[in-house]
DNA sequence: ACTTTATTGTGAAATATTGCACATGTATAA
DNA sequence: TTATACATGTGCAATATTTCACAATAAAGT
């Protein structure tokens, strides 16, 4: 275990997405892997995978490798996925409903407990996943009572920075935001944007540095 | 300019994201801008910035700032998104279908032109967008045909592979994966995943790590 | 003209991250 | 037992990235 370091934001992401071959892996029947493995897996460096997994502790065997059960437990416990966490969502239109019905997040403990929308058609209707959704005035007093803990914006750009702020004035701690603008947050919250223009400008440049 | 530099993946990231304030900031009449208040509008340091920005050539004024209309042209120059990109995507349910309807992707100049499924209740049905959703089997005749340069992924994960197989295939070179799997690609093609579990993970771990 | 103020562009220092290389530990087989 | 093969954990060197700090330059004011 390297003491007392600060773990690097790179490591955390990868850290993540082994997850998910251990988890395909353990479903193929299959209980150890060794870092070069995981490392072939994912595209990664095989000291790389050893030296992440070292930061939070040596969970491995020498001359053996890691035991994926204990593994995933080690990995979600480091990266506190293994609880729930409790999520409401504003902006009911197609991204916002594609993800509300998704079931990957619900299986992986990511739970929507609340969903809100100031469209006047849309508040009151009831969504599949047994919800009803509200209007958006309801974010602080559904935040409090229901305990939620993440707050998932897909409104229109214009209307992010506001619901973003009833949700920080509601004692929401973090945003994960789909809508395509920089949300100004107070010092003590966590702001993680998606923006698929942005990876998509990516793929187009090192498309066009291809030979 | 600084010469004959490999140009951090984190600098491309950045300059994409530059792009949205600075686009805001034309329609608001504004024309020149420092790379202080680019950098607070950002969130990043504004040595940052420049040394982003000085990777592609000097097109700020010393005393000044930098013309907005010219970085903005500069940067698409720089991202190769100055110009058209066409898209397919396969995988017609909630999340392919809300990717295609979304404008902001015509905006940026990123086109979808053909859409797949392998589902036979789904093939035939025509889009709001003038689409008509087609066999998995047309990826590559029609690929050919229209000139798709990037393959969007929205099929469930078991068959993201063998979608992305098929694109390969076809002589697309670059694909945008959401599906929670790693794709094997050959050395010439390009993948971007997105994964949103792995977002809310690094969510959830920083929140786990506040006081 | 000169001074002041603003702001870029960039070397160089400071930090951060990655990858190598090997000592160390485990399992297996002879 | 001992030898052999295997694979982790990590110090350290190699890279990469970020930030500082300041000379260079432009504009505005006096
Ligand atoms: N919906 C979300 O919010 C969300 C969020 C994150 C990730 N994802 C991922 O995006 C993908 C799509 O999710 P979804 O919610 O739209 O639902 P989904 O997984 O039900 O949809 C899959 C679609 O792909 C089609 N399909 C299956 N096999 C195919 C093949 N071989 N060729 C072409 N099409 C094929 C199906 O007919 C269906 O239309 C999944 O991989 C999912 O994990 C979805
Ligand atoms: N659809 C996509 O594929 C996609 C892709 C990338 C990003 N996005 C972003 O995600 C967001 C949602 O996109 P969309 O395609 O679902 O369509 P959209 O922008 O049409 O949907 C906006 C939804 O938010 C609701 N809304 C508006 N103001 C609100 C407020 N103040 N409080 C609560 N709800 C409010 C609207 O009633 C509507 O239901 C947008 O910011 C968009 O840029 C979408």
């Amino acid at each position: 275990m390297i003491k007392d370091q600060k773990i690097p934001d790179a490591t955390i992401e990868r850290v993540a997405l082994y997850l998910r071959p251990l988890e395909d892996l353990i479903k193929l029947g299959v209980h150890v892997i060794s870092s070069d493995r995981l490392a072939e897996m994912c595209k990664v460096n095989p000291a790389q995978v050893r030296k992440d997994l070292s930061y939070f502790g040596g969970f491995g065997v020498r001359g053996v490798g890691y035991n994926i059960h204990d593994l995933i437990f080690e990995i979600k416990k480091i990266l506190a996925s293994d609880r729930e966490w409790k999520l409401g969502i504003a902006g009911l239109d197609d991204m916002g409903m594609a993800l509300l019905q998704h079931k990957n997040f619900f299986k992986r403990g990511y739970k929507f407990v609340a969903a809100f929308d100031s469209d006047p058609k849309k508040i009151g209707q009831r969504l599949p996943i047994g919800l009803t959704i509200q209007p958006i005035r309801k974010i602080k007093p559904m935040a409090q009572d229901l305990g939620i803990e993440i707050g998932v914006i897909t409104t229109s750009p214009l209307q992010a920075q506001v619901v973003a702020d009833m949700f920080f004035d509601a004692g929401i701690k973090a945003i994960l935001n789909f809508s395509p603008i920089h949300i100004r947050r107070p010092d003590c919250c966590l702001v993680q944007n998606v923006d698929f223009s942005v990876t998509l400008d990516q793929l187009a440049y090192r498309l066009s540095k291809e030979v």
